[in-house]
RNA sequence: GUGGGUGUAGCUCAGCUGGCAGAGCACCGGGUUGUGAUCCCGGGUGUCGCGGGUUCAAGUCCCGUCACUCACCCCA
């Protein structure tokens, strides 16, 4: 490198990408159509900042996690603060909650977000170090009524967009009145196993019911006799769970019991879920969430129990396009970026053209032309390119006339119409 | 952090035992000076990831390096 000038080249940051048209339509698509049953049901947007506190995420998610122990992005800012670019959204969103006095309003409070998280992660497929999730959180109220409302929310998202193979995993990790007698009982018949490494024996002091989790066939098989949370929950959390999925069952949603299932963040109790594509390889989480009615308190805020769900857009994509055939293609339609294109041959006429097209843009129309000096039959393919129904050709000759040429791109048909009734006829067409 | 795979045009990729840098799609122009999508003709748009080595000669072989990717781990 001494001595030479050359320049670097740039790429997005590992872990990162870019999204751009015309894959950008799909994606804001999907996006407006994951949250419409949320919206329906009356939730609100809430917008908190991208980054926070260190400490609202060591003290929200818990410090022997491994999103906390190793994953964050954290930095000094230049008021010497630690700051942390958010790796899940339900800490800022509880922070903020608290901070509005959210408590003191009608409950619950019903918010939804949608944006960039950070995990400092080796990228894989379905996994990224900047990814984009879209969730709700309902707080205030520990009624399993609304536990079952969110998970009904998240179902009913996957079935909007067309996913048939999209699985609900649900079980109860219990409270502190039960989880801590549970978690010694499942230490004791940890401890007994010979465990394969190191790490994993450490989990059984730091985390055990993460080693339940565990993928590794052998592992599995050990674990064949471990206890079961769902066998200790008490009274309250046994109500708890039993109602909601009472709850679920009314609403014909299909979950299958998963005991062993665990999430990555230490708020959860209670009500805990995930949605699983099975198309994805190694990456099969959708989408989880789950009840945390101990985490307000844990960041110092008042009583605030909560339940809510974060669903993971570039899963959900991949999920789409696996599902997805050339003859079937599962998702939402996305909308043509243009209904009508303007195509103006000559100076005199373009001046009338660009009019046209503000014209018909006020109108709501999707409206784009033809810029630079392409010859008519690269402007009709421009046209054609564009998606639009509609092409309009204005040249010296209909000028003089007062007409325009009003083509229909799929028949071919063409006829004049006169300048003033234009936009007439093309919005009431 | 640990392993495997892959780096050639905007995209998907071919390029054999080393011998002129290629195809399809996309894009641009023309066939038609006022008509697209079809058809025909033309155009290559390139740091063969980067650096070194072997060789008369390297996209090809060797070493290093970087990037991407898949998996472990963990999760959305």
């Amino acid at each position: 490198m001494a001595g030479t000038t050359e320049q670097q080249r740039f790429a997005a940051p590992k872990g990162t990408y870019d999204v751009l048209p015309p894959d950008s339509g799909r994606w804001l698509a999907v996006r407006e159509l994951l949250l419409w049953p949320a919206r329906r049901a009356g939730y609100g947007y809430t917008e908190a900042p991208i980054f926070e506190d260190t400490a609202l995420f060591q003290r929200g998610m818990g410090e022997a996690t491994e999103v906390v122990s190793k994953e964050m992005y954290t930095f000094t800012d230049k008021g010497d603060r630690s700051i942390t670019l958010r790796p899940e959204g339900t800490a800022g969103v509880v922070r903020l909650a608290i901070e509005h006095g959210l408590q003191n309003g009608q409950l619950p409070a019903k918010l939804w977000y949608a944006g960039p998280m950070f995990r400092y992660e080796r990228p894989q497929a379905g996994r990224y170090r900047q990814f984009q999730q879209v969730g709700v959180e309902a707080l205030g109220v520990d009624d399993p009524a609304l536990d079952a409302e969110v998970v009904a929310l998240g179902s009913r998202a996957f079935g909007a967009l067309g996913l048939s193979k999209v699985e609900l995993l649900l079980t109860s990790l219990g409270d502190p009145q039960c989880r801590p007698a549970y978690v010694a009982r499942l230490q004791e018949f940890l401890q007994g196993l010979p465990l394969p490494d190191e790490d994993t024996r450490r989990r059984v002091a730091l985390n055990p019911l993460r080693v339940l989790d565990d993928k590794r066939p052998e592992v599995l098989e050990m674990l064949v006799g471990a206890p079961v949370l769902t066998d200790h929950l008490c009274d309250d959390c046994r109500a708890h769970y039993d109602a909601v999925r009472e709850y679920l069952h009314e609403l014909g949603i299909a979950w299958k019991e998963a005991p062993t299932l665990v999430r990555g963040l230490d708020y959860y109790r209670r009500t805990a879920f995930e949605w699983q594509h099975s198309g994805l390889g190694a990456q099969s989480a959708v989408g989880g969430g789950g009840r945390y009615d101990g985490l307000s308190e844990a960041i110092g805020g008042p009583p605030l129990p909560g339940v809510g769900w974060a669903l993971g857009m570039e899963r959900i994509l991949l999920a789409l396009d696996a599902e997805s055939t050339d003859e079937r293609p599962v998702g939402p339609p996305v909308p043509p970026r243009c209904d009508v294109y303007v195509v103006a041959l000559g100076a005199a006429a373009k001046k009338k053209a660009v009019v046209i097209v503000d014209a018909l843009r006020a109108e709501r129309l999707n409206v784009d032309m033809s810029y630079g000096d392409r010859g008519l039959k690269g402007s009709m393919k421009g046209a054609d390119r564009s998606g639009a129904h509609t092409a309009l050709v204005l040249g010296d000759r209909d000028l003089a006339e007062g007409v325009v040429q009003v083509k229909d791109l799929k028949s071919g048909e063409q006829r004049s119409v006169p300048l003033e009734s234009l936009v007439e006829e093309l919005v009431h067409r």
